[in-house]
RNA sequence: AGUCCCGUAGCUCAGCUGGUUAGAGCGCUACACUGAUAAUGUAGAGGUCCCCAGUUCAAGUCUGGGCGGGACUACCA
């Protein structure tokens, strides 16, 4: 094998990223990286799975990246990290895939396709584009385990998801109860929100609307809003069929209300109403506020009213009023002002009536506020609303008895039991009849009850299906009580490390604050099935936690005689093997056949819902060990995860999820660390959508650049939890400023190190003995391997990659290499060019090893290629080497500094010349540089070689502060000025700058100065300014902050001549590489001579011949025209040269 | 509508606990350099730090209110 470091004809990372794959397959690096670190302490990653039915994107790539760069990371710091893979597979919009693939609807399962065909199609269709993700995957580099991946339809997943629920079920956490959901009368079907949204379901109705009058109730706490009539409140309502179930009204707590006397219009009686300030002009128009009140008589147009008070909304909160329509009673507290956060006061009255079972805001406020919903028994004695799944206000002989005898005004009620609260609903009704809106809103205007009854169109949503309006009505479902956990799921989250901690205290915080109960329920076919049976009259339950117990539960109720046979047969209880589980399936319709038998005996059948699909991925902590029938002992090895990592917009979703279960299960987060990262959009900042066609595909850029300029351009653009605008430029921009930096310092590097045979076999040089410029760019690493580990510890990769980025491009390649550059061509192999290639070598394997979690590609491949050669460290892969960890003692803060001092320098003096359009090739005397304190001189002084060397002057003259030919310049220092004199800094500020020359000399000397500012004494001390050199007068300076230069251009003869020499190499060296010289090759050189520049060449022979490698250089009178090389020495200064090889 | 994120140069982003010339890279213009060369250096142009108030001696930075972009949740009398 060649101990040459390989040397690259051209850079393509595209290649490289296809190369190092195959190494990492037939390596087996994936596995080793965690075999290796066997016995090593854990670090738990959860992997948030993925739904294979849609084609991964760009931005699966950012928080794949995130995962797995901390994942390498943790392994590379001497952690075992076991991460497994997983496939999300139930759900609605697989069920939708399919039901496009097969053309079919919901209503068709069932009928034109079994349920079994449905769920077999579901199963197909889910892993449709496994190929395409595990593709991803692996040409990302995203290193996760696909060897055995937990996949969520999997029936051992299933029977852990069962064993949980059955857990909350014992807890007396899973209950049934409705909640609020688009609900179709005509068709008898709840309707998903997507089924609202199809097009043309929200339609423009007229309808009758009502604006109530809701009579306050006289007690202490509505004692002082009472004048001499009856107070009410104004609510309006377009639905006034659900006043009768009125059991609130909600305020907007910052909203103003005022109270006006007036007369209700249709009754004339004198009444005091309340009503949002922002609203009542619409009431109480402006003409009418001038009308006499003692001379209106009832039935008059225009009523005369009076503003009497202003009251905000907290104010009004608790007042209790009477039942608007006192049918029946509610069970529980009811009828009085409670706060929403949702009103506003766009339209209505800004105060809004409650109706509990028919609106889902209504349904939230009233069970915070602890207000009871208007419920019904009925005659099997279930609770229902007031209105029948028919549309109709419950016939009174449908309900039960004996509560209607005691919570029902039967005389009241006759009048309208039966009606549909929408015409639409009764086959016998047209758009002429009077609806049941307008009934009740008449029977209102009778009592004293309706301040305004009025047609008004509304947008109001319709059923896709039957065309009829749909109600928002109170359907049956399982929920999880997390709100009884709910302080406890706030404690918890405290104690996780949230990146952006907003994230945590703000979004998901707030979520948890306004915490309601888990809706599992799903009327669906794809997904786990609800493990409940129940009896027909609901009294009595089961709840199966496990095969084993369904297994016994059906052996009884066969011997019960509900059913023939037992369809798990072949299921072996107690065998967790693949197989064994493969022979039976927990999905509907299979279990639907199944029925139990209760511990009375009756027959119970399985609740027909299906289980958010959430809980099966919130559920992944335990579901993907197949716990508690499997890794029951181990199962604190893998929980609770150190890291998780998702976008932003599983807020909600799996973070509340996994949190949740896990504080339910096992009142213990379920992941101490999580990254939340934000989206990412396209160039423009727009969402990125295939419809939109502004999608980028993450395999052609991969294929395109390779995965590593992609990663490092994501993780280093912006902060992960910034919304990215990926820009395809910005990849190509990494690719080039940052790789390509680094590819050139590599190849700049082995070509070098090649042909000095270096493959560091000497001992280290030491540290005192190399000098100044390796010590600097060492201290710097330290500085860098120090700041980096700080990011990545705290989760922080962007601020590592631009730390590394900054460091490779300004300090390694910029700096240390365009200085050393003459260290390693030429000269003897001697310690000082040992411990060039060392201090090199060193930077470049510690910012492979830096660098190798962000881009893994390249970062192995560089790794490999210089440590393969000199066997420092090397472990095969750099993911497998130890993360490198700082040397406190290699930095040198002093050292750092002073370099920074001649970087400043040598770009002003650059700058200098620049001006004075003198070429760096021209040697230069000397600069000149101001020194206002010892340590300055120091420094300096240990950086001057490499100052002059690259400016290529030849001395340094230091001025000192009291030689009087610098001219000063003085500073306030507001920090420490501002605190001790506050109003008058600005005076202050304004009188030090105009300090004269005298006043800063004696200011120095005394150490103090006094002055006068706006009557006031003001002792200043040195510290409280910054006193710098400003100008040399007199010659040519340049001014950076605190540092000043001065450079003397003026040109001697020596001088003059030493430039040509210069110039002359130059043109040697250009015309060797035309020539294809080696860059070891000897030449014979020979020059033409010119009067203007015999002298140089013949004072400065040596130095030329030396450093292009001449062995001959002479001059002759002229050179033939067929040989040798024309060259423009200076301006109209041209000759021959000629070189030949040896 | 609520909650959260973002708004600084043409573009992508820094700017620590408030401190006085607001920075970098890319792009643009000009010049230089040339044994890292499909590199590199120097300089220049380019900013009402989204707007309005407030706190403060001092605000890009803190507070309040808007506006704009995005996400999630919800959906209305």
């Amino acid at each position: 094998m060649s101990n040459k470091f390989r040397e690259y004809k051209n850079f393509d990372l595209s290649q490289i990223n296809k190369d190092v794959l195959k190494f990492w397959e037939n390596d087996d690096t994936f596995h080793k990286s965690m075999s290796t670190r066997e016995g090593k302490p854990t670090f738990v990653f959860y992997e948030g799975p993925p739904s294979a039915n849609g084609q991964p994107g760009i931005h699966h790539v950012i928080s794949r990246s995130l995962k797995d760069l901390i994942c390498r990371y943790k392994t590379m710091t001497g952690f075992q990290v076991k991460r497994k893979a997983g496939w999300d597979t139930h759900g609605l919009p697989v069920e939708l895939g399919v039901e496009k693939t097969l053309g079919i609807t919901k209503e068709d399962i069932g009928k034109k396709i079994t349920v079994e065909e449905y769920n077999a199609a579901c199963r197909r269709e889910v892993m449709k584009y496994t190929d395409l993700w595990e593709d991803l995957t692996h040409k990302m580099g995203y290193w996760v385990n696909m060897d055995d991946p937990y996949i969520t339809y999997d029936n051992r997943y299933i029977e852990t998801l069962w064993n949980l629920l059955k857990e909350l079920f014992d807890k007396g956490m899973l209950y049934k109860g409705y909640t609020i959901q688009p609900f179709s009368p005509a068709a008898g079907t709840g309707l998903s929100s997507h089924e609202l949204n199809q097009p043309g379901t929200y339609r423009d109705v007229k309808d009758t609307t009502c604006v109530g009058q809701f009579k306050v109730v006289r007690n202490e706490i509505s004692e002082k809003f009472f004048g001499n009539e009856d107070l009410y409140f104004l609510a309006w309502t377009t639905t006034p069929w659900t006043l009768p179930s009125n059991t609130a009204l909600a305020v907007g707590p910052n909203i103003q209300y005022v109270q006006v006397r007036t007369y209700n219009p249709y009754t004339g009686t004198p009444v005091s109403v309340m009503v949002a300030k922002d609203l009542y002009r619409k009431f109480f128009p402006e003409k009418n506020e001038a009308l006499d009140f003692d001379s209106y008589e009832a039935g008059a147009k225009n009523i005369p009213f009076e503003a009497v008070a202003e009251y905000k909304g907290t104010d009004l909160e608790g007042i209790q009023y009477e039942q608007l329509i006192p049918w029946m009673k509610p069970d529980g507290d009811a009828f009085r002002v409670i706060l929403g956060d949702y009103v506003t006061t766009e339209d209505g009255t800004g105060i809004v009536h409650i109706a509990p079972t028919f609106g889902a805001d209504d349904d939230r406020v009233a069970k915070v506020a602890g207000i009871a919903p208007m419920l019904l028994l009925d005659k099997e004695g279930k609770q229902q609303p007031m209105v029948d799944k028919q549309g109709r206000l419950f016939p009174i002989e449908d309900l039960d008895a004996a509560w209607v005898a005691a919570n029902v005004d039967v005389d009241l009620y006759n009048e309208f039991s039966g009606r549909y609260v929408k015409n639409a609903y009764d086959a016998d009704l047209t758009e002429k009849d009077a609806t049941l809106d307008v009934d009740i809103s008449v029977m209102l205007k009778k009592e004293n009850k309706a301040f305004r009854v009025e047609k008004h169109v509304h947008n109001y949503p319709h059923c896709w299906r039957t065309d009829k309006p749909i109600l928002y009505y109170p359907l049956d479902s399982w929920f999880i009580k997390t709100t009884a956990v709910k302080d406890r799921l706030i404690e918890l989250n405290k104690t996780i490390n949230w990146k952006p901690a907003s994230t945590g205290t703000g979004r998901f915080g707030n979520w948890l604050e306004n915490l309601v109960d888990w809706n599992l329920s799903r009327s669906r076919y794809w997904g786990t099935p609800l493990p409940i049976w129940r009896t027909e009259d609901g009294t009595e339950q089961k709840c199966i936690g496990s095969v084993e117990e369904l297994m016994a539960e059906i052996k009884k109720a066969i011997e019960a005689g509900f059913m023939d046979k037992n369809p798990y047969d072949e299921f072996i209880v107690g065998e967790y093997s693949k197989e064994n589980y493969e022979k039976i399936d927990l999905h509907r319709p299979y279990v639907d056949d199944i029925y139990l038998v209760s511990e009375s005996g009756h027959k119970m059948t399985r609740e027909t819902d299906l289980i958010d699909v959430w809980f099966d991925s919130g559920a992944m902590p335990f579901a993907q060990m197949h716990y508690p029938f499997e890794n029951k002992e181990n199962f604190g090895e893998v929980y609770p995860a150190d890291f998780i990592a998702e976008g932003v917009d599983q807020t909600r979703g799996w973070f509340f999820t996994l949190h949740a279960i896990s504080t339910m299960i096992n009142d213990s987060v379920a992941f101490k660390n999580i990254i939340s990262n934000g989206l990412v959009l396209d160039a423009k900042g727009n969402k990125m959508s295939k419809r939109l066609g502004n999608a980028v595909d993450p395999f052609e850029t991969i294929e395109k650049y390779g995965s590593d300029p992609l990663r490092w351009y994501m993780i280093t653009n912006s902060q992960p939890w910034d919304n990215l605008k990926f820009d395809v430029n910005g990849v190509e921009e990494v690719r080039r400023k940052f790789f390509g930096t680094l590819y050139n310092t590599y190849s700049f590097f082995s070509l070098y190190a090649n042909i000095d045979r270096f493959t560091y076999s000497e001992a280290d040089v030491a540290m005192e003995k190399r000098p100044e410029i390796d010590r600097w760019v060492l201290s710097l690493l330290n500085s860098l391997v120090k700041e980096v580990n700080v990011a990545l510890e705290a989760y922080e990769p962007t601020r590592a990659g631009r730390a590394i980025n900054d460091f490779v491009t300004e300090n390694l390649s910029n700096w240390y290499v365009r200085l050393c550059r003459k260290r390693f061509w030429g000269g003897e192999y001697d310690e000082d060019k040992i411990s060039a290639y060392q201090t090199l070598y060193t930077c470049l394997s510690t910012i492979a090893k830096l660098s190798a979690p962000i881009a893994p590609f390249f970062m192995d491949q560089l790794y490999r290629d210089l440590n393969s050669i000199t066997n420092k460290d090397f472990e095969g892969s750099v993911h497998l080497a130890n993360y490198p960890t700082v040397d406190a003692t290699l930095i040198d803060e002093k050292l750092e500094e002073r370099m920074t001092i001649a970087q400043k320098v040598c770009s002003m003096v650059l700058s200098l010349r620049r001006k004075e359009k003198l070429k760096v090739r021209q040697p230069l005397q000397k600069i000149m540089v101001p020194i206002l304190d010892n340590d300055f001189e120091a420094q300096f002084e240990a950086v001057k070689d490499i100052i002059l060397t690259e400016v290529n002057v030849k001395e340094v003259e230091y001025i000192t502060a009291n030689s009087g030919v610098i001219k000063k310049k003085i500073k306030p220092n507001f920090k420490t000025l501002g605190p001790k004199y506050g109003k008058i800094m600005k005076g202050i500020a304004g009188a030090v700058n105009k300090l004269s020359q005298d006043d800063i000399n004696l200011f120095e000397t005394n150490g103090s100065f006094q002055l006068l500012v706006q009557e006031q004494q003001v002792d200043l001390t040195l510290e409280d300014v910054e006193i710098m050199s400003e100008d040399i007068p007199g010659w040519l300076v340049a001014n950076e902050g605190a540092l000043t230069v001065a450079l003397d251009i003026t040109i001697t003869e020596s001088l003059r001549e030493e430039g040509i020499a210069r110039e002359f190499i130059n043109r040697i060296q250009n015309i060797r590489k035309e020539s294809d010289f080696d860059v070891t090759d000897k030449v014979v050189i020979t020059i033409q001579r010119h009067d203007n520049l015999n002298s140089a060449l013949e004072n400065f022979a040596d130095y030329i011949s030396k450093q292009t490698l001449a062995s001959e250089l002479s001059l002759v009178d002229e050179i033939a025209n067929d040989s040798g090389q024309e060259v423009e020495i200076e301006a109209d200064v041209v000759t021959k040269i000629d070189v030949k090889r040896v």
